[in-house]
DNA sequence: CTGAAAGCGCTTACAG
DNA sequence: CTGAAAGCGCTTACAG
């Protein structure tokens, strides 16, 4: 079918004997034009459905009000979280959304921050693939672009960098396992040495030596892409030592259900025996049974203060780079698994 | 930071002494270029990491090779896996992506059908807000901008329209029921008349007639915003009836583990006094014991056939709109909530 | 084989 | 107060 055709300045200029100029002026409120040519223009712009074509405006501005977005993959439930505060964000200020999913490919990656500059995107908001190993090519982009990073980031980039409080987040999840009365609390994090496992790491290591308990090897365990079946494989590792931990943090709660459905294979009570605390309050987490406590992480917010970030380095352009960490704040849910009255 | 500027043609025709037209030429590999120049050109091309700009190569084609995408929630996991779909598939054939979220609201779903036109999207592909009550804002976009629907789809819009065999699905989940011994089988569904509800409810119909089964009006019911609680609370009104279902199909997953934390609390054993099967395959499935029987939607293959059928259209442009369903073949997936051996 | 010129739809400095 | 012209970066029909 042949598509109708958006209407231009120029036809609606011919319409009212009037010049491409004058009409452009008058939808914009140039006070140079006359009230009643103003009105006249806006009338007719409005009858024809007249909208501009952003696309002919930016590329003449050299600014296309177009933000893209690279995440490793779009279907976990945090990550939909900050999208939304993202998208929320940057439309309540004008701007669009590109979206990619570099699938934690660190090749991937590379060329979607390349074709986003090629589609003339003003900024970019980017979350870290997985194992990204060189971050060459992304020092490059910034030197071209303004770029935010959130959540998966790296220090080895000087730029705004929007995460959560890890750390302490961390910190407070074994905390609250030490008033709650347990004193042998192991930990399943990730092999490699993520941003976000590193300082969970951190703040557990901190909170056992501010309550003056020992460190034990045997309950640190690592693994390579956490998941449920990980936790599940690493909770009867736990379980088979000889001496049992009587409470597990995981550092997502993907890897904390495979904890609670392992111990419930082997019929441990939960919390009594052992207590599960896990990391980011999915929708899973009041799904299983007991409800896994866990750590709250305000997505919306993280994707909302990425984007006011970025908006504003691209609409003010400072001389130089600076990295500078802006840390959202998180919230210690208690459920029942790690609840004792 | 003055961000450095991408290398324009015209600087590369400067340093190599040629025209404008003959590097484009050169680049773009148009035969009339000899074989010298072309790699003089893409050498240097290459050298200074030209890329061209998409942007302006899009405002004189008018093509943008960007599709605009509007869906009601981008939280929900099947929305995610559709989404996926369309990144993966669009792409995989030189085509960005521009996300947004409508939030079920029909007024913010015409105004991002208005804005994405003015970015100068190539084509549309959107899922419709829940009780969108007029579909001529839509209608009107479809007479400048190819347009092609999935999942929440309406027969009132003449598209191409992409979901899943709903009817069908349905049919066989009741029937699965039926062929594990069930034979008062009830139905949780939403009230509004959503295209999605309506062809679950017929297939729940069909499957009863053909099996001989009478239909029950106590145990067909209806919820608005269908959710978790909602199921929670309809399974509270079908335990209260004197004569209880020995089945209940929600049209959602999230209702049918609210109906499974009901049954849970009133002692009912799941499935031998009552089977439950949801709908979408949704992560959660497996989390909730007993694991929940449901209807596995393939959300990426539905969005990868959107892509498709709309970059058709772009590419090839027809006379005439037709209304065109492709129906995507779901699987019914037993777990525990209905397996009985 | 290569170049000069027009044009995509818009904005804006320059004239008048 | 209004208009003619240049220009954003690219492609392509027209010359030569």
């Amino acid at each position: 079918m042949s598509k109708k055709q958006s209407v231009t300045l120029k036809e609606l200029a011919k319409e009212l004997q009037l010049s491409v100029s004058t009409v452009s002026r008058a939808l914009n409120d140039h006070p140079d034009i006359s009230e009643p040519t103003r009105k006249k223009v806006k009338q007719l712009a409005k009858r024809r459905h007249y909208t501009p074509n952003l696309f002919a405006k930016g590329f003449r501005s050299h600014r296309t009000h177009i933000l893209g977005v690279i995440v490793p993959n779009i279907s976990h439930y945090f990550t939909t979280t900050i999208l939304k505060g993202i998208l929320a964000q940057s439309e309540s200020l004008g701007y669009r959304v590109i979206i990619s999913e570099s699938r934690n490919d660190q090749q991937k990656q590379t060329e979607m921050l390349e074709t986003m500059i090629q589609f003339g995107v003003d900024g970019i908001l980017m979350a870290l693939a997985r194992k990204t190993k060189s971050v060459d090519s992304i020092l490059e982009i910034l030197e071209r672009i303004p770029l935010v990073m959130f959540d998966k980031v790296s220090d080895k980039i000087p730029c705004t960098q929007v995460v959560i409080n890890e750390e302490e987040a961390a910190y407070n999840a074994i905390e609250h396992l030490i008033n709650i009365g347990k004193n042998r609390i192991a930990i399943i994090k990730e092999t490699e040495r993520s941003f976000n496992s590193k300082k969970r790491f951190e703040g557990y290591l901190r909170a056992l030596k501010e309550h003056n308990i020992p460190i034990d090897k045997k309950i640190i365990l690592s693994t390579e892409d956490i998941s449920l079946e990980k936790g599940r494989m690493m909770a009867n590792i736990l379980l088979s030592l000889k001496k049992r931990p009587d409470a597990i943090f995981a550092i997502t709660d993907s890897a904390a259900i495979g904890v609670i459905k392992a111990l419930h294979k082997f019929k441990v009570t939960i919390p009594d025996e052992i207590a599960v605390v896990g990391f980011s309050n999915s929708n899973s987490s009041t799904i299983i049974s007991p409800a896994l406590s866990t750590v709250d992480q305000p997505g919306s917010k993280i994707g909302k203060t990425a984007v006011t970030y970025l908006i504003d380095e691209i609409e003010n352009p400072k001389e130089d780079l600076l990295t500078k960490t802006i840390e959202i704040k998180t919230n210690l849910i208690v459920r029942d698994s790690s609840f004792i009255p």
